[in-house]
DNA sequence: GGCACTGCTGGGCAGAATGCCCAGCGAAGA
DNA sequence: TCTTCGCTGGGCATTCTGCCCAGCAGTGCC
């Protein structure tokens, strides 16, 4: 899928993104036009989804994250989907195994916030059962470059 | 926190991360120094923490995701930690309420070598019980923008 | 009222990077 | 042997960046 210079080329891009494509060819010890073929590649095939700004939810007076286990109606997916998807305040959302079963990530001003945001995100008429997990720490904040080490080495 | 016309700057970066400051400038209308003040201001306060690439774990060829929830032996937390941080698999670990449980974001390469890994996660003597939710469907990934909304509009 | 401070404007400047082009070359496969 | 592919190293005009400046409006303080 990918090799070590694209490997490199991730990882250079993650620590420093600031830097252009000349630098990071003069920092991996190529021609630049290689480092312009990589990337398009690379984006093209969808590895690299982009070079959004990454937003920090703490930053924005948002400190708390929690993760609600939800138990859906049968039938009633799609509805709560739309229903999740039009809260602000939830970051994220999966189905997974276990008939009915949704995980998604929650952030809220404050714990006392929090109740809100469960209110406003269980209140709806399609889910069963909620149960909530405040996150206290995050040993490993989200990442990727392990992987990428990973996945170039083969 | 963040006023509109920051919210709108960050908007344009996440649809447009291509875009330098100038031109980010002519779409907002504004002056180019007022961009690259704001832009100082918002990494400077970690509100835009990055502009790091966007990996996509699948395109690497982990199309696999799942949850897992952990108990975790009392006064093990911080050789589990360790133990999680060295596993590449694992993309993201919280510790949440209720004592010794941790929730992690892990990826695999098919459903098959998710049994791997996750007998590499939990193969470790602090981890009691282990419980996993495949991810199927990922109706709202990761997003922040909803919310940079929110916040601006105080 | 007078004053200082802050943030935005609009402009200028040299230096650097970008996007785009090209010919040459070595490795791998047909 | 021939063709294809990816990388090299270079050149080019255009554009953007980082940095500077003076002017000006709004705000709060004396």
């Amino acid at each position: 899928m990918i090799d070590r210079l694209d490997g490199r080329l991730i990882e250079l891009l993650a620590e420093e993104p600031r830097i252009g494509v000349l630098e990071a060819s003069r920092r991996l010890g190529v021609a630049r036009g290689t480092v312009q073929a990589r990337l398009d590649r690379l984006q093209s095939q969808g590895v690299i989804r982009g070079f959004g700004p990454q937003v920090d939810p703490a930053a924005l007076g948002y400190p708390v994250t929690a993760f609600a286990t939800l138990e859906i109606k049968q039938g009633q997916g799609t509805d709560v989907r739309a229903h999740l998807a039009s809260v602000p305040e939830v970051l994220e959302l999966h189905t997974t195994t276990g008939q009915g079963d949704m995980l998604c990530r929650l952030v809220a001003r404050s714990n006392a916030d929090l109740q809100r945001v469960i209110d406003k995100v269980v209140g709806f008429d399609g889910i069963v059962r909620a149960s909530t997990a405040i996150v206290m720490e995050n040993p490993v904040p989200l990442r990727i470059i392990p992987l990428v080490k990973q996945a170039s080495e083969d």
